[in-house]
DNA sequence: TTTATTTCTTGTCCTAGTTCAATGCAATTG
DNA sequence: CAATTGCATTGAACTAGGACAAGAAATAAA
């Protein structure tokens, strides 16, 4: 159960087993139903969540009224609204909400305080995490300034080549920061 | 001198005299003159840099050859590509400038690391700062995504009020992510 | 299996922003 | 101070992508 979530903390920094054996000891485990809203706009996002199974969307809602989403994630991903949430305790300006029937770990800032407290390495491990999401986002920006439509979603079905088959178009659309209209007639010129 | 740094460090996490000196003797004061490069593509990043005075920026090439500018680091702000380069050793896809003569403090990975030893509080303060720049890049990537050029113009005035004068105006398009043709227009507009 | 609901496609028209000159202006440089 | 270079402005023509509307397909519900 612990296997997966394991291997990707250990993805830059090795812990022993009873590092590990605290970490697990402080993740909640939990199985959530398709279209369940983890985090409402507002409110204070309490927790980190690993994706064990199942596909989850973070977006926020545009001054139109425009559902904009930021980040999926699937197996083996972290996601939060960590940057304006949990340290500063801010209220939320996203979303989170799973797309599929999920399983997750959920990790609070009270448990994580516990961990840097009892195995102070993970602060390593999770300031590396951090600068992950930082270096993804970056990427995402240069992408969404310098490229076509077109190149975006190539670029998409690279980086996620499952996400068509799970997920409905308009959301990837949504990602892309195009109409889905105009999603469709990509995918119509590029069938040829 | 190290009246700013300190200030900055200390706005989430407080710290004590001792500590503070530690960390101020770690760091590397270093005056550079207008138009230096600190950063190429496809070097690692081996500094944190703090603007004490002066200005900076960081930016890309995009693949028509186009400068894209991701930062401006003005009078107390922290520039880095901290996100790719630093703890994965990663070439660097961005370039990092002076566009004013500067005097800056320089911190580099071996410091921060002796730092973090001799001082574990500051692991936390260094967390913060990775999170609100985190956080600072998800909010332009939600401006570059949902808003008109106008009104990314308006929002960064109200954002960055001092650095219209400071420089050239198609930096500031190039920021913004439109042709400075276009930025030309928008202030004619905005005139009336 | 029939109905209802959501999603995707396609076409037409429209607009925000780009590209390409051309011109005037400010700022360096010799 | 003259000359060169870089920068901002303006206008005209163009294009990527959006908005709207209507139909077709697919999914879900009953």
């Amino acid at each position: 159960m612990y296997f997966q979530i394991n291997k990707n903390i250990e993805r830059y920094v090795s812990f022993n087993l009873d590092e590990l054996k605290i970490f697990n000891s402080l993740l909640e485990y939990s199985v959530v139903p398709k279209k369940t809203i983890l985090l409402h706009e507002g409110e204070i996002c309490k927790f980190e969540a690993f994706v064990i199974k199942g596909c989850v969307r973070k977006y926020y809602i545009d001054t139109n009224g425009l559902e904009v989403i930021l980040q999926f994630a699937i197996e083996n991903a972290w996601i939060s609204d960590i940057s304006f949430s949990i340290y500063e305790k801010n209220p939320s300006r996203v979303y989170i909400e799973t797309l599929e029937d999920c399983q997750l770990f959920l990790f609070n800032p009270e448990s994580k305080e516990e961990l840097f407290s009892k195995a102070p390495k993970f602060e390593r491990a999770f300031r590396i995490l951090m600068q992950r999401s930082l270096a993804a986002t970056q990427d995402r920006l240069f992408n969404t300034i310098s490229k076509t439509a077109t190149e975006k979603y190539v670029e998409f079905l690279e980086q996620y080549p499952a996400l068509p088959q799970r997920v409905v178009q308009h959301y990837i659309a949504s990602y892309l920061g195009i109409s889905p209209e105009f999603l469709s007639k990509i995918r119509k010129k590029m069938a040829k």
